[in-house]
DNA sequence: CCATATTACTTGACTAATCATCTATTGTAA
DNA sequence: TTACAATAGATGATTAGTCAAGTAATATGG
């Protein structure tokens, strides 16, 4: 109780003088980005692999059938990785993934997705497609795609 | 060469079909938060604390003098952390923060910030508002406001 | 007032991420 | 063509994060 009433007035005293608009944003970035992850993890992880993992193996996905370098994967990958190496051995033992290493340039591993790994996304498409539809549903089209611009914008401006 | 050619008509068949808006959404919420912690990490680092850290420091020095429980902190953290315990013996470690055991109800445990810990959290004050500052200035006060409005729907519409 | 439940952490085992360093291969410039 | 540099990725050590189970203290229902 008297716990309870401190930490109302705390939040007050915390929350009211944000430095600044730019500040909050980023908090609020953060936060939301967090929740949103989880819910993702949430998802995927009973299917036996990491959030990383399913990103890696949508690249592939998405990436076709000559194969892809091992570091143009982590290229693309949402969240930057130098662990990509890592995150491919796990995939390769659980069948998940193939690699070969390249013929015409010998210091490349080209890695492709296998049927197993086609299948766990088919498995996971619609949940994390519902999921992800349900997470925005708070906003309307035309905000998604201010927001979306918006942060293009900001990403712009990080490079 | 040929691998040049290839990532890019590769880019151009992946980045035209987004499932929906919502999905963009979020993507580009991972990317743009990805980038930004990336940055604030590489700030804060140098001093010899990790970002969470930083924010467990924020967060008492946003409490003020009465400690604060440990499970408390877990929950006004930004990304939140299971480890919290860990995290503050790290910082006891440096002697950044100190624990007492609180005499009203013995199973908690209060935490305030040290002098050391203010030190550092001032140090770090201008360059961390600059950055975040310059991270933002892409977008107008009023752009930021729609953002952090939207933003609190979403996690509004996660609860 | 006593057994049970709940709270507030803590700990151990495990997994994942990060950094620096290393090897193999290819490109390049004298 | 032969050093030297750059690229692609692997590896080892360290650190951080996560999950499940455990302990101590307090609250609660009969």
């Amino acid at each position: 109780m008297a716990q309870k009433r401190l930490s109302l007035r705390e939040e007050i005293r915390q929350n009211k003088p944000f430095e600044s608009p730019a500040q909050e944003a980023i908090l609020a970035l953060s936060r939301t980005t967090d929740l949103l992850q989880r819910r993702f993890a949430q998802l995927v992880e009973p299917h036996g692999v990491s959030l990383q993992q399913y990103n890696v193996l949508r690249i592939l996905r998405g990436a076709g059938q000559q194969g892809t370098p091992t570091l143009e994967i982590a290229d693309r990958m949402i969240q930057k990785t130098p662990g990509i190496t890592r995150l491919l051995d796990k995939l390769e033992a659980k069948h998940l993934v193939r690699r070969k290493r390249c013929p015409e340039d010998r210091r490349q591993v080209l890695c492709w997705i296998t049927e197993a790994g086609l299948r766990l996304l088919a498995d996971l498409d619609k949940p994390m497609g519902d999921s992800g539809a349900q997470a925005m549903e708070s906003l309307t089209t035309s905000e998604l795609r201010v927001l979306i611009a918006g942060l293009e914008r900001v990403r712009g401006g990080l490079g």
